[in-house]
DNA sequence: GTCCAGGCTTTCC
DNA sequence: GGAAAGCCTGGA
């Protein structure tokens, strides 16, 4: 990555930095904790943290925050160590791939918070963007603890495993509006917590022996599994077949009506160790041009 | 072992 | 009425 750091008060601006624009990083799909403010930037919370993202120009200005919190939590929250101009000269020599990085040429793939994103990604089966994202923000305001303010709004981090153990199944689907799922958020929960999962444990392990472990959980099936290992545990492998996916895959490359387990092949056999920054540019595509549908 | 149908909450079109 | 970043169960 070539940019300039400059730090000022509460702000650490990224000057001169490519590969970076925040609506194509939270729109893509990969985070639900972000609400796009008036003037086009975007808020979230992390790694206990509210920082609002902003670009100007050729900047990208991180509101909210300090040169430790940056280097400590921000650099790799945003995947920074991370050269995307050598991935995207790769897979532009694939003529769909070249189409959908300019669609989404500010991509990145975010290291988002494990026992979240896990969570999140069990209520996104069967769901849809915007009812995901209201029902985490409920689980985090109700169970989670208040970290702090920014322009006047509260901002909570989502609970812990231990926090969300514990909470009434009953409660929880009445308040988070999360249906059917809310015995696998609340039983995952328990199985994370008490360590008969141990999640730090995936991030030594490869793709697939991750994904036979994330699996273990109630409500995690190949494809939440994929999502946890790509946009957690840093498998940039992993390829998640959603039905965005599987049209835009169909559409472009198998022209047939292929079941989903195919389809994660073809992706492991066109994109390789890249699949999962290929799946990315390819989500963010289809849905912004209804591609297949 | 694989494949597939049906059911599951709630919201939005 | 149908679909939505799917998973689980049961049966062929």
């Amino acid at each position: 990555m070539k940019y300039k750091i400059e730090e000022k008060r509460n702000k650490i601006i990224l000057k001169d930095i490519e590969h970076f624009n925040p609506k194509h990083i939270f729109e893509c799909g990969q985070a639900f904790r972000w609400d796009r403010e008036e003037d086009g930037s975007y808020t979230t919370v992390a790694y206990g943290r509210v920082l609002n993202v902003k670009k100007e120009g050729k900047d990208i200005i991180l509101y909210g925050t300090n040169r430790k919190d940056f280097e400590d939590i921000w650099y790799d929250y945003f995947d920074l160590g991370t050269d995307y101009g050598k991935i995207k000269a790769e897979l532009i020599e694939d003529p769909v791939l070249k189409q959908a990085i300019e669609h989404g040429y500010g991509i990145r793939i975010l290291n988002q918070e494990p026992f979240e994103t896990i969570i999140s990604f069990i209520i996104s089966a069967n769901n849809q963007i915007g009812r995901i994202k209201k029902s985490v923000e409920i689980i985090a305001r109700e169970y989670g603890e208040l970290i702090g303010e920014l322009n006047g709004k509260e901002y909570y981090r989502f609970p812990t495993s231990e926090e969300l153990s514990k909470v009434d199944v009953k409660e929880l689907r009445e308040i988070s509006k999360i249906g059917f799922r809310d015995e696998r958020v609340v039983e995952s929960s328990k199985m994370i917590y008490e360590g008969e999962i141990n999640i730090e444990e995936i991030f030594s392990m490869d793709k697939v022996e991750g994904q036979e472990e994330l699996m273990k959980l109630p409500g995690v099936g190949p494809k939440v599994s994929d999502c946890a290992l790509l946009f957690a545990f840093k498998k940039g492998d992993a390829f998640p077949v959603d039905v965005w996916v599987k049209r835009i895959m169909e559409h472009f490359y198998l022209k047939e009506e292929t079941p989903v387990s195919k389809i994660g092949k073809a992706g492991d056999d066109y994109f390789g160790k890249l699949a999962g920054y290929a799946q990315q540019y390819l989500f963010y595509y289809a849905r912004e041009q209804d591609i297949g549908k």
